[in-house]
DNA sequence: TTTTTATATTGACGAATATCTATATGTAAT
DNA sequence: ATTACATATAGATATTCGTCAATATAAAAA
């Protein structure tokens, strides 16, 4: 996953209600009628949120008649986590603060 | 750590430059004015950037006559990857997608 | 003490963002 | 066909953001 991914995806989440949207999904698929009850927000405005988590890949969207679940993209998460997990201090600055 | 701070430190990575300055930092302490050669910003704004690097914790200061050299703070990277790395998609989703 | 060097702060500006109300679209039920 | 429901889009607005030029501060060098 490339540097400029990485910062979309890290600015999707620099919003605390799409943060918990994505800490909700991980529990499982969700109906968006579902989550406009868990936040205090429009329903326009969770539309637009969800529109940003799905233009980063972070969420998929299945459509069923009238209902949208989203749910989150296995791939993209993980591909994500392992950029996040190889960022570390050097073995100098551990020493320094002696974690 | 909570998810505020999560939400904080992403919206700080969620910049593609400071993104750069982080990866840049994970090889070692840096003083600002060798970073300032790696990118094409001013200085004042290599200053904004590290000050919103600083308040959300990422990264440590060290001053040292004029001048001032950066480091990553082990233990708030530490603390947010394991934030990261706790969010994995359920059971179902997986499946769903086959990974 | 004057000058140079490294960094921070201020103030300005255009671009992007989060949110809302109002409205449109699409689907199912009556 | 009409109505009700779920979601998306459009348009407006206030706020935040990234950046720069100009200036301030602070430390070392001359």
């Amino acid at each position: 996953m490339k540097a400029t991914d990485v910062a979309l995806i890290c600015k999707a989440l620099g919003d605390s209600n799409r943060l918990q949207i994505i800490e909700l999904l991980s529990t499982g698929e969700k109906c968006a009628c579902k989550m406009l009850e868990k936040f205090e927000i429009t329903q326009p405005t969770l539309s637009h949120h969800m529109r940003i988590l799905r233009e980063c890949a972070l969420v998929n969207e299945r459509k069923e008649g009238k209902w949208t679940h989203y749910s989150l993209n296995c791939s993209t998460l993980s591909a994500y986590r392992d950029f996040i997990t190889g960022l570390t201090c050097d073995a100098a600055t551990q020493k320094e603060c002696g974690c």
